[in-house]
DNA sequence: CGGTTTTTTGATCTCTATCAACTATTGTGG
DNA sequence: CCACAATAGTTGATAGAGATCAAAAAACCG
């Protein structure tokens, strides 16, 4: 199952006529970006709407003086801004993690697909919907959980995501994200990120070796992180394939 | 001015009957709750799309064990979740801060405007947009900056909000959270906010005295808070006034 | 294989949490 | 309008989480 069908299927079924429309957006032009490339930033007037194909992405802000906050993650199948057509100025930037491959969908293509579909036009609202959940999720992370809770939620949401487009094993998945993103994802100094990890494993909760995600312990991981999956609206069978 | 209308019409220009048609929402049934209610919980399956007319309310999640976080602030004119009719379970909880009065209103007179008024539409998009840009603001806010600075970056923003609204003077506003509502907001305890705020006032920055909000150096508290106003989307004209 | 990036370690400092009063302010019923 | 209760703000002492700085070890990459 390709990740961009599944990322809209999740939030509603489609009819055949449906999904076919869907994937026409796979005819968009295809953007590669490198890795570790700023592909949008604070400031810019984005033109399209980008739907990531492969690769990871992280939307972040930085201050002035270089302190730096990843914001969120970008997975295959994510769009990066439904509604950006609408603004003039990003409030935050985007970079490539890994190479990426994203399609350049003129806004009038959604607009379009959209208004015939009703149904699309939903999965499409959903979609921006769980990205401002998910940003209210990391809200709580960042106010209230200390560093070692953080990471371990942090884990299972990418966990979670992927295995929710059909990209994960049964416990273990793909996180290229470095010691130093994991950090800017968490609030914490990279030097502190480390120890926090070591922690982790130590505790036989996860590991992370050669870009690999390996959740050691589910149960417990979901406790220590006090995880709760609704936020991220994903349908109850895929929540079933959770056990 | 009411705020109702200008918060619509801080996005887009109305023609009046546009404007009228906006107006009209104030027809809904309005429902008013007491100060520090819950009014909305999470999990809770919302079947109306709300606007707030009158007091402040707040949005914030907890965790098992009661620590909680404000995760943003609904003023005047403010829409809670446009996209609520997609969404089976709330992520979040939202509370009256003083006694409020809203709008309930059926999700289909919200189709049937953005239906009939593409301008408002647009609208309803920019305001959800600007929800989720206030968002980012926060998990940056939250990850990067330290209690001094996060408290006076959360000042001006209820300050720059409640300005474009119409509703704040040259140097002050309202502000009726108190210390223990601004600590959940800012991811600090009560004690510390405390003494940070003590400090603010030291430093002759701001100062909050019964529910009303003081800036006595705007230049230098928005140097400390490194606030950028562009994630606000407040039009040229307003931003013009904050000089 | 040499150079770069990433991870790890140790020592020390600082910001924020915690606990436990105490004071001031606000609000309410008589 | 006062009295008292409840809420909100303040203080001090101490503990702990996370930051900072500097450098070494390990992993990765062309």
């Amino acid at each position: 199952m390709n990740p961009l069908v599944s990322a809209i299927e999740r939030h509603v079924e489609l009819s055949p006529k449906e999904r076919e429309a869907v994937e026409s957006l796979r005819e968009a032009p295809l953007v590669r970006v490198p890795a570790r490339q700023t592909t949008l930033s604070e400031g810019d007037n984005p033109r399209v709407v980008r739907l990531l194909s492969q690769g990871w992405a992280y939307r972040f802000k930085d201050l002035p003086d270089g302190r730096r906050q990843i914001v969120g993650l970008l997975l295959p199948g994510d769009f990066f801004d439904l509604g950006v057509r609408l603004v003039d100025e990003m409030d935050h930037s985007i970079a490539a993690l890994t190479p990426i491959a994203y399609h350049a969908i003129p806004p009038e293509t959604i607009d379009r697909l959209a208004r015939e579909y009703p149904r699309i036009a939903d999965a499409f609202a959903r979609h921006e919907h769980v990205s401002t959940s998910i940003h209210r999720e990391w809200l709580l992370n960042l106010g209230r959980r200390n560093a070692f809770e953080r990471l371990a939620h942090l884990f299972l949401e990418i966990f979670m995501r992927l295995r929710a487009s059909g990209s994960a094993r049964e416990r273990e998945c793909d996180c290229p994200l470095t010691q130093n993103d994991l950090a800017d994802a968490t609030g914490v100094t990279s030097v502190h990120l480390n120890r926090t990890m070591q922690e982790l494993r130590r505790e036989g909760l996860v590991e992370l070796k050669s870009k690999r995600l390996f959740i050691r312990d589910y149960d417990r991981l979901t406790q220590v992180a006090m995880f709760n999956p609704n936020y991220l609206q994903i349908g109850r069978e895929t929540r079933h394939l959770a056990q």
